[in-house]
DNA sequence: GTGCGATTAAG
DNA sequence: TTAATCGCA
C-alpha cells in the first residue's frame, strides 16, 4: 500500500503556539501538550502564578509550596526533553497575562487542559475572548478526567446522577484507547528556545514556608511516580485496608491528581487490568477513580451544586446559626469536640492539610447532623486546608454526607461518631497519633473518654473539660434534632428505617 | 450536489 | 476529546 495521503506530520498548523499550564504540571501524557508540539512549529510553556487565586490564600499555603516546586521541576523536565527549552513563569494576573504574552511572542494559539470549575470557566471565557479579539485560537482539551462533561450519558442522553449506573456505563465505555498515554517526547523539537529564568520563590510569591517539607509528600512529578509505585506495591489490599485511618491504605495520590503531577489515564491504565485480573483491591481503588470522574462530571452539568444542594427541597432546611453555631463550629475546626476520632481527624487535617477519606465522611457528618450546621461552612474548611482539594469531589463528598446529593446517604442515615471510632480505629491507633493527650486511655474507653471511670481517666491523666473537651453535643439527642430538621424534605412516603 | 447526524480514527 | 469521513435524505 503506496501513498496514503500521510496525514498531519508536515501540516503545522501554526508557526507559533503556548502551552498554558495550569492543574496539569507534568510533561509527559499531556493532551494539550501533545496538540500544541504537533500543531505548531514553536511551542513556549508558561505556567501563571494567578494573583487572581494567590491573593486571596492564606499566607501560609501547603498547596502553593506544592506548586511551587512542582513548577520548578516542571521547568526542568521541559529542559530535559529539549536542551533550549523551558517554561516561562509569570507571577500576574492569568486573565490578562496569558493574552499579553501571546502578543508579544506572535502566538496563532494557545493550548490548555479543560478545567470546569465555575471560576476557572469564567477565566478561560475572558482569556477565550480577549485571545480571539487578537485572532489568537484557545484550544483546550481533555486531561484531567477519563471521561468528562457529557461523554458518559444515559440511554435517553441525560447526565448520569445515580452512580453505579454511571459507572457501569463508564466501565462499559473504556477501551485501551482512553488509556493511552499523549507522547510528547517524540515531538520535543518543537519546544522553543526559552531564555532561562528562575521560578519565583514562595517568598517573592508573598508566600511563607509551611510544614510541607517534614510531611511525607513529595511535590512535583517525580514525587507523583514515588507514590505511584509505592502504592502499587499495596493496591491489592486496598480494599480491606483503605477505612482505617491508622493503616497505610490509601494511595496518597490525591494532591498529584489534583495538580497534574500524575496522569489519570496512567493511573487508570495500571489499574484496570488488576481489576479484570480479579484483584479486589485494584477495583476498589479504579471506582473512587470512577467516583472522580462523576463528580467531575455532575459539577460539569449541574453547575448549581456549586451554590447549593444538587436536590432542591434539601436547600429549605434550617441549619443552626448566630453565635452559639459558630461557636460549635469554631470547635469543630480546632478539633475541641470532644469526639476523640473526630478531633484526631480535625488534627489531621489542620496539621498536614491532609484528612483519611474515613475520616472526611465521619467529621462531615459530625458537622452536618450532630452540630446542625450548614455543610458549605464545612465544604469551605475543607477548600482551605486540603492539600488535594478539588471543587467538585469536596462539593460531591459534603453533598453526601449532607443527604442533599444526588446519591447520597439517606437523610435519616446519620453516623454515630462512637461506633465508627470503635470500628475503625479499633485499637485507637489513630487517635492516639493525634492526640496524645488520651494515649494512655484503653482501648475500650478512648473512643467516648466521657464514659470512662474517674479511676481510669485518673490513671490516664486525663481531665475532662482540662486536657479533653466533654462531648459539645449528646449524640442521641443531636440525632433526634436532626430528624425533626430534616422533616422538612421528607417525602410523603418515606418511611426512616431507623 | 449538499448537508447534517452517525460513525470511526487517533496520543 | 477532536477531526475526518460516511451515508442517507
Amino acid at each position: 500500500m503506496l501513498a496514503r495521503a500521510t496525514p498531519k506530520t508536515s501540516d503545522t498548523e501554526f508557526t507559533t503556539g503556548i502551552v498554558w499550564f495550569r492543574r496539569d504540571l507534568r510533561s509527559f501524557d499531556h493532551a494539550a501538550l501533545y496538540h500544541a508540539l504537533k500543531t505548531c512549529r514553536q511551542v513556549h510553556c508558561v505556567f501563571v502564578f494567578d494573583k487572581e487565586i494567590l491573593d486571596h490564600l492564606p499566607r501560609a499555603d501547603r498547596r502553593v509550596e506544592f506548586i511551587q516546586a512542582s513548577v520548578v521541576e516542571l521547568d526542568a523536565a521541559l529542559r530535559a526533553l529539549q536542551p533550549s527549552a523551558g517554561l516561562v513563569t509569570l507571577h500576574a494576573v492569568a486573565a490578562q497575562a496569558i493574552p499579553a504574552l501571546a502578543k508579544t511572542l506572535h502566538a496563532q494559539a494557545v493550548f490548555a487542559s479543560h478545567d470546569d470549575e465555575p471560576q476557572a470557566l469564567a477565566r478561560d471565557a475572558v482569556v477565550r475572548g480577549a485571545l480571539a479579539h487578537m485572532g489568537v485560537a484557545l484550544r483546550t482539551y481533555k486531561d484531567h478526567v477519563i471521561f468528562e462533561r457529557k461523554e458518559v450519558l444515559t440511554q435517553q442522553g441525560k447526565p448520569y446522577g445515580v452512580f453505579t449506573p454511571y459507572k457501569n456505563a463508564w466501565l462499559k465505555k473504556l477501551d485501551d484507547f482512553y488509556l493511552k498515554s499523549y507522547p510528547v517526547a517524540a515531538y520535543a523539537t518543537h519546544l522553543a528556545p526559552c531564555e532561562r529564568q528562575p521560578v519565583p520563590s514562595l517568598q517573592d510569591l508573598g508566600f511563607e514556608t509551611t510544614n510541607l517539607a517534614s510531611l511525607k509528600l513529595p511535590a512535583g512529578a517525580s514525587g507523583g511516580q514515588q507514590l505511584v509505585e509505592e502504592f502499587f506495591e499495596r493496591i491489592e489490599h486496598y480494599h480491606a485496608t483503605r477505612d482505617f485511618p491508622g493503616i497505610k491504605g490509601p494511595s496518597y495520590l490525591g494532591v498529584h491528581l489534583r495538580f497534574g503531577t500524575v496522569s489519570i489515564r496512567q493511573l487508570a491504565a495500571m489499574a484496570y487490568p488488576l481489576h479484570l485480573q480479579g484483584f479486589q483491591g485494584a477495583s476498589v481503588w479504579l471506582s473512587e477513580l470512577v467516583w472522580r470522574d462523576f463528580y467531575v462530571q455532575i459539577l460539569s452539568n449541574f453547575p448549581h451544586v456549586a451554590q447549593g444542594a444538587f436536590k432542591p427541597e434539601y436547600d429549605q432546611i434550617a441549619w443552626q446559626h448566630g453565635k452559639p453555631a459558630k461557636a460549635l463550629f469554631e470547635a469543630w475546626c480546632q478539633g475541641q469536640t470532644g469526639y476523640p476520632l473526630v478531633d484526631a481527624a480535625m488534627a489531621q487535617i489542620n496539621q498536614t492539610g491532609y484528612m483519611h477519606n474515613r475520616l472526611r465522611m465521619v467529621v462531615a457528618s459530625f458537622l452536618v447532623k450532630d452540630l446542625g450546621l450548614d455543610w458549605r461552612w464545612g465544604e469551605a474548611y475543607f477548600a482551605e486546608h486540603l492539600n488535594d482539594f478539588d471543587l467538585a469531589s469536596n462539593n460531591g463528598g459534603w453533598q453526601w454526607a449532607s443527604s442533599s446529593g444526588c446519591d447520597a446517604q439517606p437523610y435519616f442515615r446519620i453516623f454515630n461518631p462512637t461506633s465508627q471510632s470503635e470500628k475503625f480505629d479499633p485499637e485507637g491507633k489513630f487517635i492516639r497519633r493525634y492526640l496524645p493527650q488520651l494515649a494512655k486511655l484503653s482501648n475500650a474507653a478512648i473512643h467516648a473518654p466521657w464514659t470512662a471511670k474517674p479511676m481510669e481517666l485518673q490513671a490516664a491523666e486525663v481531665v475532662l473539660g482540662k486536657t479533653y473537651p466533654q462531648p459539645i453535643v449528646a449524640h442521641d439527642a443531636a440525632r433526634t434534632r436532626t430528624l425533626l430538621r430534616y422533616a422538612v424534605v421528607k417525602k410523603p412516603h418515606a418511611l426512616p428505617d431507623a
